[in-house]
RNA sequence: GGUGGCAUAGCUCAGCUGGAUAGAGCACCUGCCUUCUAAGCAGGCGGUCCUAGGUUCGAAUCCUAGUGCCAUCACCA
């Protein structure tokens, strides 16, 4: 039983017994660091029941508590605050409870509650760029917090791989190609793609000004430009399976795949199982229509099937076109339920998706809630906001994007630099150095982004690189690394680790603070799961390392000449360090031995 | 125009279900490496929490209205 849930009802005995007042809640927070204490119970809402001056409330809630429960020790009562102090005895146990526990904060897997995490889900036209790496970071940390939570979770994305914009990079690449591939011209295939999703969009304007320079409306002009008619003609025949149009999207999705594989090695991120579009985009018809002859959805005149949701307070939504084919809301509604089909232990899923699409999730939940199954409860947007550049959004037609290999890339050149500056690995082989400097650079680049709210826009300014000092990965990876080398030393030393601190211990201030903020860790964890918000164990973290750092400036620990008292400090500092870990590996981050 | 999101220090961000004097980092200024890694620590400077009302013992937090920025409202995905 937590000293909360104890606390909790000795202040209702004590109000019951001293003013015969019944509470249902009581209200505790920690006490802040200028008062003397450690849990702070607030008197005011007590006003309510008790009639009275919320000092002397305080005064004589403090004396019974003190007298009824051991942990107590003494209070204090501010204003409407009662402030208790509590005993070093209480935080003793509470950390030789803790410290030999293995996963401590992660709970274990209920199988029976499984959920489905998607992200990505990117084109097969164009390589990733800054918006992929916040929506993979988010959607892999998210997916990695709820197992933590107890949650069973499946990793997924749904490829978009066909649609007028796949056709528009294949007919820019037989058009400008010159059959160039990944192997002769030795580009990574989703870039060699991409180029040519932008040399599509040129030579579009190009032929655009050309037909308006010949007198041609400029919005015609953009319906007949020759080289959008040859992409929607490759559409066509690529839908009635010719085999020409299909051997070259397999052969160029193929390249796309090749390179994907790689960016997402080095993010660092991985799925239990592929959708693509171009397996799925039919399915959803049959739903439609089953749903239209239980009246969930209507058909109009010209044959098109909408779904009316003004009732809700939206409007009228197109869920099959008037030819019979399927919109992007079709085959989400397929996708949906191949995926329970799938994967029948599935109670839920979380969709990580950019909130510009926030009116779409709305309406496919609706959806599917109206077609009556039991999981359509619960479904989660995980919407999130853009990552902007200073000059405004990221367009890949325009080239106008960070790339995401690029951008890694950097990060881990400026881990580097920095770290040749400190010179402190002369030890390293040359492949160790390498992947430090992935690990911090990667650290420094993930920690930035999801420390961040979900749902707060990122204004990303590449000229102003990411810090690796302060609030960031690397400081908190360099603070894992120096306790690590504090361990190594203590093993050396032959500090006994598993030694039981006795509860008579006196703890120095520093020790206690940390030992608080280690409690914290299974109820953040949780915190996090419930909120989808990998945000809330950055900043956790960054809390619990910046307390350790304070305790490791301010005490010696292997210089400590009292066995007892180097004995918890050494304790102390693996925990933090597994805490660390643990929690930074939540956010897919990894932890250096020395740095 | 309708709908949704956001607005906190010069900059980037915290602030859990309303609680005590609104917190960090960067930048700028001071100190601290012959002692466990200075990517660190200690301190200083810096705030009309967008504006105006309201609810409450108490509002950055909740409600209403307004302002600004972003998104969305297609037989695109």
């Amino acid at each position: 039983m937590s000293i909360q849930t104890v606390l909790e009802a000795k202040v209702k005995e004590a109000i019951l017994s001293i003013f015969g007042a019944e509470l249902t809640s009581v209200e505790f927070q920690p006490t802040r660091k200028d008062f003397e204490g450690d849990v702070t119970v607030v008197v005011f809402p007590m006003l309510r029941v008790v009639k009275g001056n919320p000092v002397q409330i305080g005064e004589q809630l403090g004396a019974f508590l003190k007298d009824a429960v051991d942990e107590v020790s003494d209070f204090n009562v501010v204003k409407g605050f009662l402030n208790l102090v509590l005993r070093d005895a209480f935080y003793v146990g509470f950390f030789n409870g803790i410290k030999e526990a293995s996963n401590y904060g992660f709970v274990e897997e209920r199988t029976a509650d499984a959920v489905m995490v998607e992200y990505s889900s990117p084109n097969t036209n164009k390589p990733l760029h800054l918006g992929h790496i916040r929506n993979n970071l988010l959607g892999y940390s998210v997916a990695e917090i709820l197992k933590a939570s107890g949650k069973k979770v499946y990793k997924t994305q749904i490829i978009n791989d066909r649609g007028i914009h796949i056709c528009k990079s294949m007919v820019a690449w037989q058009r400008f190609g010159n059959d160039k591939t990944p192997e002769n011209t030795g580009l990574k295939g989703d870039k060699l793609v991409g180029n040519y999703y932008v040399a599509f969009d040129k030579a579009y304007k190009v032929e655009i000004a050309k037909l308006v320079a010949d007198g041609v409306d400029e919005k015609i002009a953009a319906k007949e430009a020759p080289i959008l008619k040859e992409a929607q003609e490759m559409l066509i025949k690529w839908e009635a399976g010719d085999a020409e149009v299909t051997s070259l999207w397999k052969r160029m999705n193929a390249w796309v795949y090749e390179g994907f594989a790689i960016t997402y090695k080095n993010m660092g991120v991985n799925f239990d199982k592929l959708y693509y579009e171009s397996d799925t985009y039919l399915l959803g018809k049959d739903v439609v229509a089953d749903g239209l002859r239980k009246g969930v959805f209507f058909k109009k005149e010209d044959g098109s099937v909408w779904i009316d949701l003004t009732d809700e307070g939206l409007d009228e939504k197109i869920v099959l076109r008037s030819d019979g084919t399927a919109v992007y809301m079709t085959q989400d509604i397929g996708t949906a339920i191949q995926r329970v089909n799938d994967y029948p232990d599935i109670k839920g899923m979380v969709y990580t998706v950019g909130n510009e699409q926030d009116y779409h999730f709305k309406v496919l939940f609706l959806i599917l809630k109206k077609l009556g199954f039991s999981w359509a409860e619960h479904l989660h947007h995980l919407s999130y906001g853009m990552v902007d550049l200073p000059s405004g959004k990221m367009k890949s037609r325009e080239g106008t994007v960070v790339d995401a290999d690029d951008l890694m890339n950097d990060m881990t050149t400026t881990a580097r630099e920095l770290s040749e500056e400190l010179g402190k690995l002369e030890e390293y082989s040359h492949e160790e150095k390498q992947e430090l400097y992935k690990m911090v650079g990667m650290g420094a680049l993930k920690y930035y982004i999801l420390k961040v709210d979900p749902k707060k826009r990122i204004l990303f300014n590449p000229e102003e690189s990411v810090d690796f000092q302060g609030n960031t990965g690397p400081f908190i990876q360099y603070t894992y690394a120096r306790i690590q080398s504090i361990l190594r030393k203590a093993n050396n030393a032959g500090v006994v680790l598993s030694r039981t601190i006795e509860t008579s211990f006196k703890l120095h201030e520093k020790e206690k603070e940390l030992i608080k903020q280690l409690q914290l860790f299974p109820e953040t964890i949780q915190l996090a799961a419930t909120n989808f918000s990998p945000a809330l164990l950055a900043n956790y973290v960054y809390d619990l390392v910046k307390e350790f750092n304070s305790f490791y400036q301010q005490v010696s620990i292997l210089g400590e000449t009292d066995e007892q008292k180097k004995a918890l400090r050494v304790q102390l500092s693996q925990k933090v360090s597994e805490v660390i870990e643990s929690g930074f590996k939540l956010l897919g981050i990894n932890v250096p031995e020395r740095m």
